[in-house]
Formats: structure tokens, sequence, C-alpha cells
DNA sequence: TTGTACGCGTTATCAA
DNA sequence: TTGATAACGCGTACAA
């Protein structure tokens, strides 16, 4: 496969290399008809611009950078899912990247990477997208950041987020509608500003409603299976169960489902479970599993088009999006026992 | 902050940028005392040599791709970290591509990647390891490729693989020392080359220890949960349920947990299951699904130094890397009734 | 063992 | 609206 370079193009179309390149960048001041006589030759040619000429000689790489905590994890898949369709779509690539926060050197592993690499753009998951020396070398690299879900300075950066306060607080009043009183909630870490949103949430509509939220229905998780399993069953194990838990997410509400069988509990018979997120667990529960729809591919394909649109100076403005939630009801929500 | 090139580590070292380049390669030929000099400026300034020039002036993008059907699954997440890993560990970055099957314009898309970035290597994972078109580009553009699992024509690439046929055989062994004589197979989309191995282990097997597998004991999935479902509901929902059921992966196991669970079949005191993967969705089930262990961290870890060895000219030799899997024993096997 | 000069493929500058 | 030419930062002949 030979390679077929600017200088093949500008030849065969009988005009200079500069054309070439503003054609294929878009760029005005250049006649309809060379245009496409352009274009024809790109198209017969297959000739596509090199990634690395370009990233060399203008700032532009057409590398967009995604970087997590755990690239490994459901929503890390998600993510990376949306950000590399949008980024498909839009003629770039997507270098994906992983901050140990275990690792002392993290610091210097990924001011390497940037040095390395002059990206579009960044995009920050959380929970590293609210460490502040995190930012700042992206800062210093001059790297554009796009963070997703920040808890901290929300001013700080563009940003792309969920209202989980409204959405937490949307599904504790549907709890509420079904007549449950005695509800209680399983938190996610403090280090995720979901976490707090979705706390909040749900002591709004408690609020709301005039009810009041115990202690002892309050227990702290971290957003894994197993820490949702410890809590159900400090929830369960008792003479008082409540009529309805509220998980910070999925797999917690996954937890309290395992709980409640091994205790004879019936979901929803006896006990209503909700959680958040929407994973693919959420299907798998048995009942299948009411929860919050996370828009993941969404943010992040708006991540992507927010880092993108931004390399155009006109726009440098901070941007702030929201992508809405969806609420989606199946089964493991009943109406409370009398 | 000011970018610093290699020409300002020539200088503050005084010696010419070649010398620098020959210190950042690891070749030979330079004085020790040189070469550590020239690492004292790297240190002080920070120096990291551009990934796009180098890109350019050489084959050597230090970029590694990853392929994949669907790089939302778990699978390909588990395979992402491992790649992430390794390459990270040997200075090259990862980028992660889609090979949408039901897009039409799927070769020409990759075709638009290939001539875009010179990749070192590009890691193919099942399904689409297997279609002959793709490999067949990636020849067509000189990009070295290592496959994972693959079901066809092993000669023709480098590529890693676990020994699927011999786990599933050892599996059933497993299940056959616990006294299981009518044990049913969930099998996997033929697509997949691990779903025949997968098969072929289970005969292997059963015919070994003298049994016979009947047909209305064998299920056809696709590795998904629905599918799974689908099946364990014609194995279960009968007078005479097998003793065991072995589902090609977890996602199908669980679903064969969940059923059972609806049935009043209770595991594993009247039914046995294990499944193939060890995600953590086996964790997660109750009871914990005995399963296989797949290494994908360290498969993915294999292709990439398979992929960056290459890339040293003296083997260019064929290679085919074999990943040890473990059998994982948690509570979903019991004794078989009498 | 070290250095010089050129080329990689593209974008940017500035003149035409 | 176009084009000639200089960067961009590095690796590689080839020479010293």
């Amino acid at each position: 496969m030979t390679r077929v370079t600017i200088k093949d193009v500008a030849a065969r179309a009988g005009v200079s290399i500069k054309t070439v390149s503003r054609v294929m960048n878009g760029e005005a001041h250049v006649r309809a008809d060379v245009r496409e006589r352009v274009m024809k030759v790109v198209e017969e040619t297959g000739y596509r611009p090199n990634m690395f000429a370009r990233g060399l000689s203008s700032a532009r790489s057409f590398l967009v950078g995604a970087f997590f905590d755990d690239p490994a994890s459901p929503y890390a898949s998600d993510i990376q899912r949306g950000a590399l369709t949008r980024c498909r779509e839009r003629g770039h690539h997507l270098l994906i990247e992983e901050v140990d926060r275990d690792a002392g050197d993290w610091k210097s592993t990924l001011d390497t990477t940037l040095r390395q690499v002059r990206l579009v753009g960044a995009i920050l998951t959380p929970p590293i997208c609210d460490w502040p020396e995190l930012i700042d070398l992206f800062d210093a690299h001059g790297v554009p950041v796009v963070r997703i879900a920040p808890a901290l300075v929300p001013e700080r950066t563009p940003l792309v987020r969920v209202d989980d306060r409204r959405a937490s607080a949307e599904m504790t009043q549907l709890l509420i509608a079904a007549g449950h009183r005695d509800i209680a909630f399983i938190k996610g870490p403090p280090a995720h500003g979901s976490s707090n949103e979705r706390w909040r949430g749900f002591c709004d509509a408690m609020q709301a409603a005039g009810l009041t939220v115990a202690d002892h229905r309050v227990l702290e998780g971290d957003y894994r299976y197993r820490s949702g399993l410890a809590a159900a069953e400090t929830l369960l194990d008792t003479g008082t169960p409540p009529s309805a838990v509220l998980a910070s997410n999925d797999e917690m509400a996954f937890a309290v489902l395992v709980v409640a069988m091994r205790h004879g509990i019936t979901v929803p018979d006896r006990l209503s479970v909700v959680g958040f997120d929407d994973m693919a667990l959420a299907r798998m529960a048995w009942p299948q599993l009411t929860t919050v729809h996370q828009p993941n591919f969404e943010v992040a394909a708006a991540a992507v088009d927010l880092l993108i649109d931004a390399a155009e100076p006109q726009d440098a403005a901070h941007h702030r999006i929201e992508v809405p939630y969806t609420i989606v009801k199946r089964a493991s929500v009943g109406p409370a026992a009398v």
C-alpha cells in the first residue's frame, strides 16, 4: 500500500499543497471548482492527512484523551463508548489513560504523557476530576479540560453533568407516592460528586413530604457490591426493616436484593428497592431494578463536542451542559405494606 | 509551560541532538559519562520526545491500537486495562477503536484510521479477529497484528490464547467428580472461537467419562443474559431438569441461577451451575459462581508485548502465546443428588 | 564515538 | 483566491 501524501494529491489536482490543505480543513477562500477538483482526487486516491504530521505542524492533534481512575469499570466503559463514537464522527481519535491514585508518581506519569502528546483536550471523570492538582497539571500544559460531574469548583472548567439531585428527589417521591414512609438510603463514596447530590436529593424529597430521615436508616457505602452487602445486612437483619431502600447505585441496590432474598424478604412485596445508573446489572436482577438511567453515552459525547468546539477560538467561554436523566420503572418497587 | 525540545537538551548538555536521540532511544555507542550528562539534563528539564515528531520521522509511533466489536463490554474493559497498563510500562499509548459490524462502511472507516495513524501494531479481539477481510486490510497497510483467541487460521498471525478447551474439560470433570451424570451445556455464539473450544472441551470430558450428551441437554446461547434466560427456561421448566448446567460464560450461568430461583430449584442442593470468565458478576451471584477465571489482563499485556517486540527486526517470527487459566471454586457446585 | 544535514507530511506566513 | 517556503521535533544517512 503506497502511502499517498498531500503532495501527490496536489500534483494530480494541479494545485499547490496549501490549497489541498485548505480543502481538507474546510477553510474558506477556495473557489468551488477547485475544491471539487481536489475532493475528486482525494476520493480517487483515498488520501488521508497523516495524524503525526498534523500534530507536529499545528497544535491540532485530533487526539482526545479520556482519563480514568479505573478504566475497566462499567462506568468507564460507557463513557469510553460515547467518547469513541463522537470522536470518530468528528474525525478524531480517543486515547485512554489511567490515573492510578495509589501510585505515588501519578503526577510525573501524567506529566510525561502530556509532554509527549499534545491533546486536543482531556475528559476528566469522577473521582479524579476533583483533584485540584490534576487540573493544575493540565492547565500548566495548556490542555483544555472538560470535567464530567465534578463535585468541586464547578466554575473552574467546562463541565457536563446530570442533575443527580433532582433525579434522586424524583425517585424518592416515586417511593413516597407508593405509600412508603420508612425509607432507607445507602450512600456512595464522598469522593464522587454524584454521591453527595444523590444524598441531597433524597433529603430534599423527604423534607418536602414532611418525612424525617432517621439516622439508623442512612448507611455508608462506596458504590461497590460488597459495601452494599454490608449495608443491606445491617438494614435487614433486624426485626424492623424499612419498607423501601434507595441505594446510590445499581451495584449496591443489587446487593440489597441479594440480602433480601437470603433473609426471605420478598421484593417488591415486603420491600421496595431502587438504584441509580441503569447498568446492565439492573436488568439482570430479579426482580429487575427500578432505577435512574444515567445517559453516560450522551454525557461523554457532549464532553467531546465541548472539547473539539473549544478549539475554535470564538467560543472559548466556559460551558456547562446538563444532560437529562430518565427514570426507568421496572419491577422492584411496589406499594408499601399496610 | 515552555516546551523543551531535543535542541534545548542538546544545548544544555553540550552535545548534538543526535547524541540526545541516541540516549533517549537507548542506542549503543555513547560514552557512559556523556550518557549520564544527557540524562541529567533530561531529568532537570523534564524533556520528553514529542510523539508526533517521532511518528513522523520514523515508523515508530508508540501508539498501539486495540480494535473491538463492542468496546463497552466487560470483556473489552478487561482487555483494555491489560493493554493500557502494559503500554504505559513500555512507553506507549493505547488507541481504542470500534469496528461496527452493522455499519456497512466499516472497511472504509478502518481504512481511514489506518491511513491517518501509523500504529505500532493492532490488537484484534473476538469476534472481529476472525474476519479475513479485516486482517487483509491491516496487512495491506503493513500494520502488525496480534489476535486474541481467534477461531480461524491460527497460523496467519501471532496470537494469544487460553486453552479454553482444556479448561472446559477440566470444569466438566469437576462436575463429574461431584457425581453429576446428567449435565446440560449452554453454547455460546459460533462466531467466537472460545465458544467452540468450550463446547469441544465439554464433549471431551463427557466422552472420556463414558457419558453421553443427550441432544435436549444442549442449548444454543449467544453469551448474553437473555439467551441464557431462554435456555435455562427450556432446561428447567420440565419435570426432569438436569443435575448440573455448564454455561459457556458467566452471564448465561447467572441467568440459569435466576431461572432456577424462580422455579424454586435451590442451587447447589438440587442443581449445580458453573460458568466461564470469572466476571464481577460471578461474585455478585447468589450463590457465587464456580467458574473458569479468564486471565484477560495478562492476555492483553502479552499481546502488547508481542506487538512491541515484533518491531525489533530480530524476531519477526510468528508467535503463539498461551496464558494459563484457573478454575475458581465457589458455591454454585454441590454433589449430585442421590 | 560524535555531529551535520536532510527528510518525514502537514500547517502557517506572507507575498503574489 | 492561490502558492512558495519556512517551521514543527525528531530520526537517520553519512561524514568526521
